[in-house]
DNA sequence: GACACAGTTCGATCATCATCGAAACATCCC
DNA sequence: GGGATGTTTCGATGATGATCGAACTGTGTC
């Protein structure tokens, strides 16, 4: 890796059409094995390995051993927002040739952004949670409310456990394209789990879009009006 | 530039050490011309010229003709907070070697982003607009307040007219490294603006420090109480 | 133990792209 | 017009780095 300012050395490391697509896959949130993301770039596996590397040394991945395997993720939200803000730019710029393709639709609708829930239906739950006064600005820093600790907690989402976690509990992840902020954060990881495990959504396979089943959007609907 | 996803071109135009000088150049949000790039990034008129070339192709950068001149200037404000994020996250994944410099240190203190107020005394700016109930948050959106749209006008920013900009009036700039926002936007590049007329400030000559004269530290702490 | 699977390291190849010298083009000033 | 300055285009060179085949390490399974 060249010298030069440090903005470089990251950015270097995004533009590469590789190593790009596999930030890209991880971008949902799931930690992935070194030989899916090669599948996924396209790429050999000894391709694929020196880009980890290459990631895992410039700090945007962690690794985790877990028998034979080895599971790559994004290495903090901080890394994450940073990606979805350049998606964004890069939608802004024209860069996406293909446009409004008929899984994109389903992307732009409800995805996956770093285990929070993100599209239309993410910024549908980050305004609800503002309006009903679950979440408030104070001082330019976004937190919840006492009432907003209350409905996560009848939501089923222990707020105690997830403030001990080192990471932010309430985060804005901004999507350029939409123009639109949408919840991130533990507590934002901690809805989309919630999500997931009474039923309303469920993952599509290979891909970051969350699938909402019938009664999880009248459910959705339901528990956060606009 | 090789095929991939969008995301992977814009990062590699980012990823060249001498593209990279030249858009951290023009983050003061001054418009420069293509001789002054390219002694910013220590190359030869002519290697610079491809690289702004690139760089306006990929709809980062805009030029405007000037007799004989040619001005480089970033192509909008998404831009300028992407990279502000990026640079941001290349501090916080320790790619910058040089720790604590003494011209480092006026820079954390404030300096210009994109012409509006960043560093400590730009976080200071916008707690103080939050705090004094001049900018809230409504639904996700920053917006500023009758009270502060009244506070921005005796201060003698007319706010009516940046309202016809395209551009949106107040936007937050994110800071990894700080983790903290400040305010953007045209209002944001207003008061940076105003501060100049009024003699609180000046620019350094060949940085993006901001200098805060006596008076200016006075009167900005008068006028922006926390 | 033998075998299969997951992942990394090494070495060689090859393409891309940054770089600069030279020359052309454009604009201003006298 | 002629000379000076600013900028781009062209062509050639060179270095960096992505890529893959082959070999090697480590882990689980039978």
């Amino acid at each position: 890796m060249k010298e030069g300012p440090p903005i470089a050395q990251i950015a270097a490391l995004i533009g590469d059409p590789a190593r790009a697509n596999m930030l890209g896959a991880l971008m949902s949130g799931k930690a992935l094995t070194a030989t899916e993301l090669a599948n996924e770039a396209q790429i050999t596996r000894q391709t694929a390995s020196t880009h980890l590397k290459k990631l895992t040394e410039g700090q945007l991945l962690v690794q985790r051993h877990q028998g034979r395997h080895r599971y790559y993720a994004l290495a903090n939200e901080e890394v994450a927002l940073t990606l979805a803000g350049l998606m964004g730019l890069a939608d802004l710029t024209g860069q996406s040739r293909t446009r409004t393709g008929p899984k994109d639709e389903a992307l732009r609708t409800a995805r996956a952004c770093y285990n929070h829930l993100a599209g239309e239906k993410g910024v549908w739950l980050y305004e609800s949670l503002c309006k009903q006064g679950h979440l408030d600005h104070k001082d330019g820093t976004l937190y919840l409310t006492d009432n907003g600790r209350a409905f996560a907690l009848t939501f089923g989402i222990d707020v105690d456990k997830l403030e001990n976690k080192s990471s932010a509990l309430c985060r804005e992840c901004l999507d350029w394209s939409a123009r639109r902020s949408h919840l991130a954060g533990t507590l934002g990881r901690a809805f989309l789990t919630r999500f997931e495990e009474i039923g309303w959504v469920h993952r599509a396979p290979k891909s970051r879009a969350i699938i909402f089943t019938p009664r999880g959007n009248r459910e959705f609907a339901n528990h956060f009006p606009l």
